[in-house]
DNA sequence: CGCTGCTTTGATTCGTATCAATAGCAGTGG
DNA sequence: CCACTGCTATTGATACGAATCAAAGCAGCG
């Protein structure tokens, strides 16, 4: 059992909007889970008998090919969601990024709690059609972009996502990648030389600095989107 | 107004599991609508006003660089659904591939609609779910696949949407693409040249046979299945 | 200090894009 | 029915970008 209301994500996820007493009936459904960097809580073709809140850290989906070769398909911050409620089996494997902390619900109870409560549902939806769109603008960026254009877009994106606050890639902002150089290229469709290239070269350029190996800084936001196509 | 309950995908689009009355209800709130292949329904950026089924044709949703390269990050077969309930502009465009049918719908009033209808909305979460599912898998094929991968999956995969009654790739399987090899080739993150070719050279091996322009026969599926990764 | 694992840099190869020309098909009008 | 036109697809030659192969540099840690 958890504490919903002392919860440091409680109004950002899904569970926001829950009255005192749904939020006391859901968190008895709910354990807090810690995971830590590089552990896997699904795997890819498993059944999957739970979904979660992140409350902690950072999560990737993985798909892979039959010899191995791997594709970053999401990214899970904090107040995201994890699963596939009233699905089957999972369509990718989950791992840690960094040490994480969950709250997670067995699949079953969570999908009856859901299907008494519509307004959960709703903002599932919204989040699921919002997962959606940012899927398909990452589609364009695999199928079409460059090497170049694709640092550019993963370091903007990253910029939004990880500065405090949301500030987003302002001249300066300045934030730390949860994850090393391997896992960019996962994420980007590239290799970790092409992308390590890449990022020497915007090093190079002035447009970022690079003050340690997971540290961003953004010198010039204007080059960075003129490069991201 | 539209008659629902003589609608040929009334039984597989969202619209199934309603009772008579909202069926009317909802019927009140649609208009039929033709839209020839080639024209636009939704431009990437606008403000979306509607959201609707498909009742006929192939649409597809289209994201676009600013310099002009396209990627098809999604297909719309009948009674799937287009648009972006509860949502403000249109992450993509969306355009028929061939002539089509809509069930078009005020999205204001859809959405009033689903708000009011949970069963409906979980069948639109549902579906939002699949959605998900598949274009993250389309990722994978996007990030890591080879020219020849991509081709391979990209006909397993129209096997099993255009196949009448989804029989799919078995040997012998022959179907038509609503589509020609520009649209391939944006499907998949190839040129027309790339994608003619290995579709030439697999004709050349044997393992699928193009009796015509837009005709496929499957002759070796374990072979497509064995080169698709 | 010397491991160990991650990252950068370099040399080369390979796959796909690009550029260019030809071929095939569908529709139109003589 | 066949020549003409426009469009789509195929085929070929070449260039370029990213992968691959290989080695060196660098940080963290016992």
């Amino acid at each position: 059992m958890s504490d919903c209301l002392a919860c440091i994500i409680r109004n950002r996820a899904i569970c926001a909007g829950l009255n005192p007493p749904e939020l006391a009936l859901l968190g008895r459904m709910g354990r807090r889970q810690r995971i830590k960097a590089g552990h896997t809580l699904l795997w890819e073709g498993d059944e999957a008998p739970v979904v979660a809140n992140v409350i902690e850290g950072v999560l990737k989906l993985v798909a892979a090919t039959s010899d191995g070769r791997e594709q970053i398909v999401g990214l899970v911050f904090p107040s995201d969601f994890i699963g596939r409620p009233f699905g089957g089996e999972s369509a990718y494997s989950v791992s840690a990024m960094s040490d994480a902390e969950l709250c997670v619900f067995n699949r079953d109870l969570f999908d009856e709690f859901a299907a008494d409560h519509p307004d959960l549902q709703q903002r599932l939806l919204l989040r699921t059609l919002d997962e959606l769109d940012r899927a398909r603008h990452w589609m364009l960026l695999l199928g079409r972009k460059s090497a170049s254009e694709k640092v550019a877009s993963f370091l903007i994106e990253m910029a939004d996502r990880l500065t405090d606050g949301g500030r987003g890639a302002g001249a300066g902002a300045r934030f730390a990648l949860p994850f090393g150089r391997q896992q960019i290229a996962d994420i980007l469709g590239l290799t970790i030389e092409t992308t390590s290239r890449q990022l020497t070269k915007m090093r190079a350029d002035g447009m970022i600095g690079l003050p340690s190996r997971r540290e961003i800084v953004i010198n010039d936001p204007a080059a960075l989107h003129e490069m991201a196509g």
